[in-house]
Order: C-alpha cells, then structure tokens, then sequence
DNA sequence: CGAAAATTTGACATGACTCAACTGGAGTGG
DNA sequence: CCACTCCAGTTGAGTCATGTCAAATTTTCG
C-alpha cells in the first residue's frame, strides 16, 4: 500500500528506509466510494490527497447552478483545494469519486512536520505546485485558441485512460461545451482538424 | 529604485538591512522601451522579472498564427515563462513592453544564492508561485462558466488599471474573442448580466 | 500633415446552445 | 423474469452568440 505513494515520490526524492518510514508515519490512508465527496464546498480543506486507486473529479457550482469540472484525478495525481489548504478558507471546490477510489493524505501540519525532517520534500511540493500551474496556463492558452473539436481530440490523446472512465457528460463540463455537443462533434467523421 | 523591490518583497518578508543589500546584489536593473521583448519565443528564460514600471503582455503564438494573451504584467508584479526558466528548455511565450518599463531581473543561479543566503525567500517565490497558479485556475473555471460578456465585466472590475493602459484588441485577445465581438458587447447598453 | 494602426459598423455565416423527443442499458421491485 | 423507472447518450429543429469578411471612421504617432 505505501509503496504507491513511496514509489511516486521516488520519481522526484531518492528516500532513505529512515525516511521511507517518516513519510509512513505522516499520511494517513482513507478509502471513499463512488459517489462520496473527498473535499465539499465551503468546508476547510484539511488534507492534501494523493490517489492510490480511482478517479476524481475537481467541480465548481456557478452562481447559475452549474457544475464544471477543473480536473479529474487519477491513480498517483494530487488533488485538493490548494488554495483552500494554504490559507485555510473555505474551498470552492468540490471533489467527488467517480469510482471506488484510494487515497493517502496529509494534514497541514503534517506536511510541515514533513519539510522539517524531510527537507527534500519542499522540493517535490514545489514541483508538484509547479506542474499543476502549467498545467492550468496550458488550458487557458488552449481555451483561447482552440475550437470544441480540436480540445476534444487534445483530450483524448492526452489522457486517454480517463476518457475511458468518465462518463461523457462529465468530459463534456471539462471541456465547457454540452453533453450534446460533445456527442455531435463525436459522431463526426474525422473532420479536417486544420 | 531598489525601494520599489524591496517595498514590495516586504509585503510578504521582512527583511533586514544586511539582507536589503544582498537582494540589491542579485537583481539586475534594466529598461525596456515600448515594443521591446523582454522574452522571444525559442529563447530559453535566464531571468525572473520583477516590473517597477511599466507594462508587460505575455502571449503564445498558435500553429495558425494567432497571438493570445495569456497575462498582463503591471507595476510589482512578476512575469517570465516560470517554465522555460526552471528546466532551462526554450520559451513558448513571448513578454513584450506596452509602455516604456522598468524592471528588477534575477538569474536562476542568483536567485538559489539567494535561496541560501535569505532562506525566508523561498516561502515568498513559492507564495508567488501558488497565487499564479490560482489565477490560472479562476479563469479556466470563468471562462467554463462565463459568457464573453461577463467574462469582460469581470476584467474591468478586477482589472481597471490595466483595461485603461491597454488597447482593446490585447484585451480581447486576453478575453479570446474578435476586437469586433469586444467593441460590439462595449457599446450594447448595459445588458442584463444574468 | 500623412501613413499606419486601432476601433467601429454592417452583412452574413456558423458553431454551439436550448428544448424536446427518442433510444438503450442498468438497476429495482413485484 | 418481466415491467418500470432512471439516467446517459443521441438526434432533430430552431435560436443566439460570436466569428468572418469588408469597409468606414477615428486615433496615434513619426
């Protein structure tokens, strides 16, 4: 079980058996059912969550009363509010499992706890929060610059594995267009994507 | 000049006198006149840029041909291609100059010396970091949400400062939509918003 | 002043939305 | 095991927001 966790971390910290277990000591494993909410609007976001097994998905609720999507998680992303967790204001977003789905998490002072022994931990937080900001500017410069069309089929060769275990309509909220829409643009044959 | 640095570092850190010369050691002073690049696309980022006066524009160029802008860079804010400088690989972004600007610059390798010699300013690039990263976040999530006109409205109100100090056509760029879809929703007389 | 750039306006095209109906599969209870 | 319901997904028709192309007007700046 911990290996999941030790293993990613592996990929950006080497970690000594000393260490291996003060990481142990530090997380706690929670298991959720489909359906069941890791983080709610409005609550504090307490831990930071690392996915053994699953899938998540991140929404916001507008005013309208509308859901959409930020970010589905899978098997060794992070996912949390993190602006909630650093400041410790209510999340506006809301995490939920769209299968049955394992987790390690880390409390905040855990985590601090964490950077003091384990220094070299700052800097695999550092590039975790790095990646995941890349990330977003590259759905923003795509946003901008592309048609429904052309970021459903990014999508697809990006993250192939979750479009395998999300239900269309969820896809759909991803990429800000309908559930009908996305149903179209699906069904027709290979248009030019120029 | 330094002041503007430190005044605005100080918001975050508190820094003593010894320190305030350190930092005035490892940033470069450096002016740009209007039209000027302080990043070109290809070039690999050597500095982080802290602007004392001015105004900045980052933004991608599509395989079309098309520029979007991705940021606006005003007074005591930061910009760079924060990617291109961590892994040293070459920019997808270019920063251009709006107006004639003046900037505090610092190297990565100066910006580790000052790691080490004024530990306090990791907790402040990291804090930079993660607001960048919730601005990211927020505008995937309005432009999910909103329609081109909101998400206008909601520019001018965050951003007054910048709506009056640059042309309309970057603005629709930001906004990712026609010069013509902007001047047309700026002259329809305060639509209902809901 | 004059050229180039920015903005506005008009006419028309189109991508994506809404509303509505229909299909098919998954689960439930009699 | 079948009838029933629920939900995801698809399809059709009409609408609307935004884009495209083109031209007129205004502003900027050398």
């Amino acid at each position: 079980m911990l290996d999941a966790l030790v293993n990613t971390l592996s990929k950006y910290v080497t970690l000594t058996p000393e260490e291996v277990t003060i990481v142990g000591s530090l997380f706690t494993f929670r298991t959720f059912r489909k359906h069941q909410y890791i983080l709610q609007e409005g609550e504090i976001t307490r831990h930071e969550t690392f996915i053994v097994k699953g899938v998540t998905r991140t929404f916001e609720v507008d005013e309208k009363g509308q859901e959409h999507v930020l970010q589905f998680g899978l098997e060794d992303w992070w996912v949390g509010d993190l602006y909630s967790f650093l400041t410790e204001t209510p999340a506006k977003s809301n995490i939920d499992c769209l299968e049955d789905t394992q987790v390690y998490q880390i409390t905040k002072p855990n985590l601090e706890t964490l950077y003091e022994k384990v220094p070299k931990m700052e800097r695999h937080f550092r590039i975790v929060i790095q990646n995941a900001y890349i990330a977003a500017i590259k759905r923003v410069a795509s946003s901008l610059a592309k048609s429904a069309t052309e970021r459903y089929l990014d999508f697809t060769s990006q993250y192939p594995q979750i479009e395998q275990r999300v239900p269309n309509h969820q896809i759909a909220s991803y990429l800000g267009i309908t559930p009908q829409s996305l149903s179209r643009l699906r069904s027709q044959p290979h248009k030019k994507q120029k």
